[in-house]
DNA sequence: GGTGTAAGTTCATTATCTGAACTGACCGTC
DNA sequence: GACGGTCAGTTCAGATAATGAACTTACACC
């Protein structure tokens, strides 16, 4: 299968793949969340070829995930905001963020989350939202599996 | 910058990337979540050209994200299992195929993601370690920027 | 006029991926 | 005992995508 036929297969986690499964896509999602919005900047952070920054930005706003809006009309500019689909994705990147830190050995610059309505420093906790207990690989199943067993 | 040496950018999504930060890898770490373990049950599943995936598990044993056991001797075959750094990565496939199931148009086969120990069906929902609300976007402050901003 | 910023595009070279075939060691069966 | 099937890969030519660097356009400041 092409990497470019990815959206056709039936599962969520695919789907996600075929919007942001990109190293380079990720990191500009990052970027985008701590408040970058213009292309230079992308580029100088993420330091992906600038081809590739045009074509990633390009795509997530095909996807709907980001906007480009015209601040400026001579000469153009252009700014790169998240929408609210964008912003969505931050449990994700938070939660992957926190897979390194505690499962990499590569020590990374700790990142001191704060949650501001209780004002403490906190770590993610994915929860059930019928129960409020904590959730996680040995705790779910799956109603109907994601993928029928491939026949035989 | 060069994908391989990504893994020399300090933050933590960079790291996260370095690892995981492919989109066939991330379906293979989906099929092996679901139970698949042998090398052409990932290909079938994937649909990713055989010598993708062989260097994907390979890549994925090297950082401790899968193992690899031989289950037989004649003729060698081997299994593939996610240890628990590889399962640790549960929430973050689990936030990911929520916000495909919720925020893009497309349709996927619902998942009927269940709770073993409530027995409901439910939506996750991450939530803060320290006072147990639910964070997200707007809830979250970094008390250290991760990356600093980059002068001028 | 020179320097700088911004948002890209273009291009030759390099790297990576694809699909398909091939290997080798077995097993079941007709 | 020849034929097909499973399993875990490897090999390779051709296609596709990424890289770094330079180039473009359009202005602003000094």
């Amino acid at each position: 299968m092409r990497w470019s036929e990815i959206d056709t297969i039936p599962c969520p986690v695919a789907q996600a793949m075929s919007v942001i499964g990109d190293a380079w896509t990720i990191l500009i999602i990052r970027d985008a969340m701590r408040g970058t919005t213009k292309f230079d900047d992308f580029q100088r952070s993420t330091r992906a070829s600038r081809a590739v920054v045009a074509e990633r930005l390009a795509r997530l706003v095909d996807h709907g995930v980001m906007e480009r809006k015209q601040y400026e009309a001579h000469p153009p500019r252009y700014a790169y905001t998240l929408t609210p689909r964008g912003r969505a994705l931050q449990p994700v990147l938070m939660m992957m963020a926190h897979w390194s830190e505690t499962q990499l050995p590569k020590p990374t610059r700790s990142t001191g989350r704060r949650h501001t309505t209780c004002g403490h420093k906190f770590t993610p906790v994915v929860t059930c939202s019928e129960c409020g207990e904590a959730v996680g690989p040995e705790t779910v199943t799956y109603d109907r599996p994601r993928a029928a067993p491939e026949k035989t």
